[in-house]
DNA sequence: CTGAAAGCGCTTACAG
DNA sequence: CTGAAAGCGCTTACAG
């Protein structure tokens, strides 16, 4: 292994003066800094970041914590990965996806483990402990997603409020009056008090009064199977309903199975909207769904920049709720 | 911080002993370890697992590296992941997601800088570049995948040669003589040679052969738009054919449904059966299908631990190929 | 069974 | 602008 001490000796300066280079931390001549990057290339040096890290109290490593045992990591999570990696690598940060469970308990292990210099935090719930644990352990965090009490804290989220509003316009402006919304499952422990669930049903109730449509809310676990349970449900205890809006993604998928295998025809009979997806999955339909597209990207960039700002004393991100935008599919037409 | 020293003074020994029963690596007495466990209960320390890799050279933290923006991360690679995840936090690892270009190059950036003990190797090409590197580099690393020339490589893979022949075996069982493969798209530049692709194209020649089926192999990329494609495409030109193979998860869905849009009834007009599939994606066609489920949990599981062993100098676990097994679901019938 | 000490490869005041 | 030296918090021969 090259050190930075063969790279000082080949270039007869002191491992200070490489380290200056290294890091652009103190000026130097460009005569000797030339120097330092022959000796640097010709060794093939790599500087350790393990030695750099307990030197300077900086690992350079982020972890996205996501409940990967508890949460089905699927299309939408892959997108908020991929994009927050890409944003931390331009700022010389790695992120790592670190799968812990959403009690907190996995969390306390990892942080006080010294590997990581923040955590961008998915997956959260209203009362989340882990918030309470990143706080009490002084460590650099950045929410994707928010807790109920949110003073301080460096978060971005969906705009549930204007993305439920979105999504009821649209297909009220198609003439629809009648509506089911499928929403998640807050009964499901592994779901307890998750903020997409509550905020998003709420949202619903609001919009849809303020419309004066019909609201019925029906939870469903995310999965293709719940969601033909739904399906089943809907047509059997609301017939009258001509527009159906799907929170989870898996469920919406399994609504449209369902309602196909139910001979009720998408849109025909039936208009489907699920109200957050990723592109990829819309189109795993049959109709193409119409859907609100979460903002992974923008969150999962959003959320990695916020959090890399505070690591180095920047001025804070300000907080940021993002709106899912309509992508219309073939799943939604006109009432008959 | 609490520091090891601290936890020694608060127990009366030296900070070597703390290390060893710590570590377990030396012979300490029940009382002094009581002790010693006390105190770092008392003080509620936790060991600097940096501080703790720069003395030991072992970071604990085993790399999966998946080439993230070439090749969707889907719920297959969710299921190795997750698997790969719980073996390695058994084994007292962090095994990461570390999303890495296909072409070896960052993979030489993150190897060098000493953070990971070893990597388990995704989406693996016959040539693949990334071998190399690690070779060269020293890093020891598992693949789950096989590149053409194995001698001496860790490995883990699917057993495509019994996978395929169980699918051709249980069609040609229920009286299927005309088929349709659906395969990779090796013409794609993210799938150049990539070892998938390449293995069940060749086990598909060779048991349809065998069994003395007619053989058409239609190269089709991994999306439902290019599996409703391939549909129109077979319809069109193997209009004879009664059963139909899809390789690739989201074509086979989008073959399914592809065949619904032209009319042709599955299965009764004809079959079809995906090759490697994750079993929540099957319940999301119309019919169900019948698929070879991608044994993802158990290859996850058997690359961590050969890579593990590896890093403990314990014996190295022989190369395993595990076939994917049939599930019969709606999709597959006896030809009219 | 236990301890003193060197060392892992860097960073960072401090001095010049 | 550059260098000598202390120190980050551990592990690990070596000695007793």
């Amino acid at each position: 292994m090259v050190t930075m001490r063969d790279v000082a000796k080949h270039a007869g300066v002191s491992i200070a003066t490489v380290s200056f280079v290294l890091n652009d931390t103190k000026p130097v001549t460009a005569a000797t800094r030339l120097r330092i990057e022959q000796a640097m290339s010709e060794l093939g040096f790599r500087r350790n970041m393990v030695a750099r890290a307990l030197a300077s109290r900086k690992t350079h490593i982020i972890a996205m914590a996501y409940p990967a045992l508890d949460h089905r990591f699927g299309f939408s999570a892959a997108e908020f990965f991929t994009s927050a990696a890409d944003a931390a690598r331009k700022e010389d940060y790695h992120l790592v996806l670190w799968p812990v469970g959403n009690d907190g308990h996995e969390l306390t292990e990892l942080v006080g483990q010294g590997l990581v210099d923040g955590v961008v935090l998915m997956e959260v719930q209203l009362d989340d402990p882990r918030v309470g644990v990143l706080q009490r352990t002084g460590t650099p965090f950045a929410l994707i997603g928010r807790t109920t009490t949110l003073e301080g804290l460096a978060h971005v989220d969906i705009d549930f409020d204007t993305t439920v509003e979105q999504a009821v316009d649209y297909l009220h402006g198609l003439g629809h009056r009648r509506f089911v919304m499928v929403a998640g499952d807050l009964t499901d422990p592994k779901f307890h008090n998750y903020g997409p669930f509550v905020r998003s049903e709420a949202a619903y109730r609001r919009v849809s009064a303020e419309y004066g449509v019909e609201t019925t809310v029906l939870p469903c676990a995310d999965s293709t199977r719940a969601g033909q349970g739904a399906a089943a449900t809907l047509t059997r205890d609301h017939p009258e309903a001509t527009a159906v809006l799907v929170l989870n993604e898996y469920a919406a998928l399994g609504v449209v199975s369902g309602l196909n295998r139910l001979g009720r025809a998408v849109p025909a009979d039936i208009s489907v909207l699920s109200l957050l997806m990723a592109p990829d999955m819309a189109a795993l339909s049959d109709p193409e769904l119409s859907f609100m597209r979460t903002p992974g990207p923008e969150l999962g960039q959003l959320g990695t920049e916020s959090l890399i700002r505070q690591l180095e004393g920047a001025d804070p991100l300000p907080p940021q709720l993002v709106p899912a935008d309509l992508r219309i599919g073939a799943s939604t037409a006109p009432p008959r």
